[in-house]
DNA sequence: TCTCGTTGCGAACACTGTACGCACGGCGCA
DNA sequence: TGCGCCGTGCGTACAGTGTTCGCAACGAGA
């Protein structure tokens, strides 16, 4: 739009009026901050591949250039959008009334939601990494080291157990959210989409009969209670694995 | 330029000589095994960004567009080659001398060899999903099935399991293929990136005393070791809690 | 020998990320 | 008040991208 004021102006209007002056131009600063959080609703709106800069550039009103003035890169673009999305996190402190499982549960619950929040991550996760530090990050894991470290683990052992929650959750929700937005692309509802795979899928499935068990089990519950009930079996076993860990700790035994 | 060759060809040689002729034009037929396999061995040497169908055609001698014949579009040539991949997996039989956690074990050994051998893996399978059924990715998980059954799982409960380990595996390994391939775009050494990001975050973690201790603890350690033991610390974790729950199922107790 | 389906490929299109240079507005200083 | 400068927006341009379309050439079958 400013380009069609633009040539309006010099072709249609050469003459130097007030009125047809270059309009005041308003001048609107951007800002990093305003660039970060459009793009978040642009990514939330159509996804990973819709994220272009001069889309996201006229949907702030400006030039697509124009947001290089505030951002290096397109990849620097992203990294802050990643450390915007942490912030969002919540990962609660260890009190009287909550212990640690529980608020590692709270935590990893925390990621989980923003991943199906956010299923643009998880194709974005895989690129940058997870240790491309911004202070919501750091923030954020200094916390879960915190609920780690109060569960008992000495320090030389707190960063390997905070590696595998950790891992554990990151790779359950990216994948879920990966599923999810592969299922958006599609425009079909899940349980639709389930159907049309498992058709497909039926013949192949023949000569592999464990694959056609675990199937039959989800009669009668919902796509989204199944994904629920298989994120937290799977959390908890962690943290019984961790908690298990901890009681051989106390009673002297090293394990492997 | 097809045009300007042939007219120049005709005007400066009319004659049609054994030598001058077009060209046997070679034909040699492209397939879409061969359009596969220098895929991946485009994306092993220059990663997932370098991949593009012109690149890919002249490597192959062939121009950019003779791929579309064997291939509908790039996204699913990734997803022939994710498949690809996942064939390489060696996922061994539970035997006698061989049980369902030492089976287990080898499995994720062998997802995080595949991890670090093909680290743009862990930028394709964020936006791919685990779900785009190729063969091979259906017999690895029968494979996969079939060790956590034979561990003593019922068939309800086996897909969870399944899905609680292999969370896991895909979870760290691909954080710690993200990560690789990051330090190799950067041209240095793991110590020497290492080395240069703790200078960087030095500062801010002073207030984050927690992530401090942890860093403290690997003196002496080179950072391969250091990615292998927190890869086996949290797997026998996961396995630690699978093997507690199947005694808390065989003592007749229902967990959580 | 002729025809037909298959394959390769050049040209073109709509987009992408980004470098460059110009124009403009507000701010500090004379 | 005037002046110059610096930060900012943005038009233009360039090299690349994925993909479509239509043409040309080939091998096989009639």
């Amino acid at each position: 739009m400013a380009a069609s004021e633009k040539t309006a102006r010099s072709a249609a209007q050469p003459v130097a009026s007030v009125w047809t002056r270059p309009r005041p131009k308003q001048r609107e600063q951007l800002s990093r901050e305003q660039i970060v959080a459009e793009a978040v609703l642009l990514l939330d709106a159509d996804g990973i591949e819709s994220l272009s800069m001069r889309k996201l550039g006229t949907r702030l009103g400006a030039g697509a250039t124009s947001l290089y003035r505030h951002v290096a890169n397109k990849d620097e673009l992203i990294e802050l959008v990643v450390d915007e999305i942490y912030g969002e996190l919540e990962v609660p402190a260890v009190t009287g009334e909550l212990n640690w499982r529980e608020a590692a549960v709270r935590s990893a619950y925390s990621v989980r939601a923003m991943a199906i929040r956010h299923p643009w991550m998880a194709s974005v996760l895989g690129q940058v990494g997870l240790v491309h530090l911004g202070p919501n990050v750091l923030r954020m894991t200094e916390r879960l080291a915190d609920i780690i470290a109060t569960a008992g683990f000495a320090a030389e052992e707190a960063d390997l157990a905070l590696s595998a929650v950790f891992s554990y959750v990151i790779g359950y929700a990216t994948s879920e959210a990966a599923q999810l937005s592969l299922i958006a692309r599609s425009g079909m509802t899940e349980e639709e989409w389930i159907a049309s795979l498992t058709g497909v899928a039926a013949a192949a499935t023949e000569e592999l009969p464990r694959l056609r068990e675990g199937h039959d089990n989800y009669r009668g519950k919902t796509a989204e209670q199944i994904r629920g009930e298989k994120f937290d079996y799977g959390l908890q076993r962690v943290l019984d694995g961790l908690e298990f860990r901890l009681g051989t700790l106390s009673t002297g035994g090293a394990a492997k």
